[in-house]
RNA sequence: GCCGCUUUAGCUCAGCUGGUUAGAGCAUCAGUUUUGUAAACUGAGGGUCGUCGGUUCGAAUCCGACAAGCGGCUCCA
């Protein structure tokens, strides 16, 4: 944490306090529930009977809490016996509160994973029983709280109360969801305004208005979450998996194809249909039969390592494949092409023994690197413990999760552990990426997984002759190709590389006289030799509109054609400004120019020496 | 799925508290113009106002249901 950040922390948290009492002053009837900090900001739960909260009352609250802060109320700390809390909590009709006060007592804790110590405010920590809890008090506001607070309400610096959501008691879906108002808090209102700012930059960024504004890709009402794919958008989607496809190739991977649709008798196999039946999409024929759609690949992945007798000297065995994956996800979880109902995924397969996981991670470790740092996007791991619904046996599960423990401290990589998170079958890495908004989303992902080969029986023959299981390794570098290219998208504004550019060079011509339209088709004949994706804008436009197009469109070369170029037979690129070393536009030979931008597009540079 | 918000032409948006044939810019098409590095001019076509139902003499406008989208929650690549 920054020292800035040290600051800002019991500033927001402060915040979260005056922004309760507020919504106390004017709701007194109010349950209040937890109320902690966040990025760039806080919120509280709160659940107000028979009142919805929404952006209109905001600025009712704020005039509220500008009010608290203009009495500029010291907070004072003080500490109750845990008992006489419950009693005040009982008093003060806060059930949420005397729900977490009876978890403090009781086990010391609170369970709720996401709700730690810290943003409960406990006064004790660890496991034994808490006898103490401590309180926070600005005028005629008390709340349960850990702490820092700032010393008085006029201490707070600048905020803006910015959205309300549900969000259930406790992050449990079985709970009562209550009123989650989000404010952000910063030094001054400089600063806020800056943040704002940045915000309204970033929406710029969203990769549905770029997918919209560079003609990518669609939804219809009949197909939600399931993307159409436009031209340009396939082509940026085909390239991004034909490199894929030639560095695995190169790594020893072997592409596979397998079924959309297999009978439930797989995925009873698998395991899925115990977990995951319903959050397929599914369909029953005329003959009784009841089929599902793949939710993802390691089913069909373990038939083909099952079609034949397999032998150790095949181990590693890397099945790769970009079959088309369906998942009923849950209407309010759609999110643009972050979170879709169909998608691609850069898929392999790996079939190892055991003492080849480390060796193959590593090589994993390193294809991921060589992908990630083409596009220069910033990533952390995460590891998944085994979750609540699991699979298999408890010492598999160790073993598999102190592997991979082991692998992460080696590769010297920074990483979190988030407990629970496992896939069901195996432990899991996972790599994550944040969007224009700095949301973190799942990108890779490289799970060890011991128990589907059990389950679909595998086996391979040993060089002492006997039969052993293999383990298996799933593993994504993109994710999906379809979140990939949203963040990919949202990071660089739009803007693509040469070699994802849907169109690299477009030829702006003066007029539409003959001469000028065939020296223009010349050089896209040319272009085309080197497999450049050229076009020319021949419409009756002028041309500082045809350049305007062709920057809105963000193509990386733009090239206008007339008098000058015909006589002299040099072209004067206009370079898209992100990929420009200099502000040079310098003539150059069309041959010369053509391969230069052809060997760039080979070479997947960012940057033009042009 | 849950909570809140949103939905008017291909796109971005006007349309006040319900009142005659629903507007604009961009885009599209046609004509004029033949243009030199971020927007030439003129004209035309295009919308049963997300869908269905209700209230009303009268609904884009009010109410309800459903659908899709957005921000969260939950869940996930």
């Amino acid at each position: 944490m920054s020292d800035q950040q040290n600051e800002l922390h019991p500033m927001r948290h402060s915040l979260a306090h005056i922004m309760a009492t507020a919504i106390t002053h004017l709701w007194p009837e109010v349950k209040l529930g937890v109320g902690p900090v966040v990025e760039n900001g806080f919120y509280y739960d709160v659940d107000i009977p028979n009142v919805t909260l929404s952006a209109e009352d905001f600025e009712k609250v704020e005039a509220e809490m500008k009010k608290v802060i203009a009495e500029n109320q010291p907070f004072e700390r003080f500490t109750k016996p845990i008992d006489e809390a419950i009693a005040w909590a009982k008093d003060a009709k806060q059930p949420y509160k005397e729900e977490l006060l009876n978890d403090l007592k009781r086990a010391g804790t609170t369970v709720a994973k996401e709700l730690d110590a810290e943003e409960l405010g406990l006064a004790t920590e660890g496991d034994s029983q808490v006898s103490e809890v401590s309180f926070y008090k600005n005028g005629d506001f008390t709340d349960l709280c850990r702490g820092p607070h700032v010393e008085s309400t006029g201490k707070v610096g600048a905020f803006k109360l910015m959205r309300v959501s549900g969000a259930y008691w406790r992050g449990k879906d079985t709970n009562p969801q209550m009123q989650r108002v989000y404010g952000i808090g910063s030094a001054d209102d400089k600063e806020l305004r800056v943040y704002l700012n940045i915000l309204e930059e970033a929406k710029k960024r969203d990769h549905r208005k770029l997918g919209q504004e560079l003609d990518l890709f669609f939804f219809d009402d009949t197909a939600p979450g399931m993307p159409y794919w436009l031209p340009k958008g396939v082509i940026m989607y085909n390239e991004l998996i034909s490199f894929w496809r030639q560095e695995h190739t190169a790594r020893g991977y072997q592409e596979i194809v397998s079924p959309l649709l297999n009978k439930k008798e797989l995925y009873v196999t698998s395991g899925h249909f115990g977990h995951y039946w319903s959050d397929m999409f599914t369909s029953e024929t005329e003959d009784g039969e009841l089929y599902g759609m793949k939710p993802m690949n390691c089913p069909n992945a373990m038939l083909v390592f099952k079609h034949r007798n397999r032998s150790y000297r095949e181990l590693p065995l890397r099945f790769s494949d970009t079959d088309t994956l369906h998942r009923f996800e849950l209407s309010g979880a759609l999110n643009g092409l972050f979170r879709v109902r169909e998608f691609r995924q850069d898929d392999a397969h790996i079939f190892v023994n055991e003492d080849q996981i480390k060796e193959e991670y590593k090589r994993i470790f390193e294809i991921t690197e060589l992908f990630y740092s083409i596009f220069d996007i910033s990533y952390s791991f995460r590891l998944g413990t085994r979750p609540e619904k699991s699979m298999g046996d408890l010492a598999l599960w160790e073993k598999a999760e102190s592997t991979l423990k082991e692998i992460l401290e080696e590769s010297g990589k920074e990483y979190s552990i988030e407990e629970g998170d496992g896939a069901f079958y195996g432990p899991k890495i996972d790599i994550l990426m944040k969007d224009a908004l700095g949301r973190p989303w799942q990108m890779g992902t490289i799970q060890l997984d011991f128990q589907q080969p059990i389950r679909f029986e595998l086996s391979y023959t040993d060089a002492d002759g006997h039969e052993k299981t293999p383990i298996a390794i799933h593993r994504v570098i993109y994710g999906s190709l379809e979140r990939f290219i949203g963040i990919l998208l949202e990071h660089l504004a739009g803007r693509l590389p040469i070699w994802l550019a849907p169109e690299q060079i477009r030829l702006v011509t003066v007029n539409q006289e003959a001469n000028t339209v065939e020296f223009a088709e010349k050089v896209v004949e040319q272009a085309k030799e080197l497999n450049l994706r050229i076009t020319i804008d021949n419409d009756n436009e002028s041309v500082g509109k045809k350049i305007r197009n062709a920057e809105l469109m963000k193509v990386p070369y733009t090239v206008v054609i007339g008098e000058k170029e015909i006589e002299t037979g040099e072209l004067i690129p206009r370079i898209r400004s992100d990929m420009a070393v200099s502000a040079r536009h310098e003539p150059h030979t069309i041959e010369e120019f053509l391969k230069t931008v052809a060997n760039e597009a080979k070479s997947r540079v960012s940057k033009t020496s042009l």
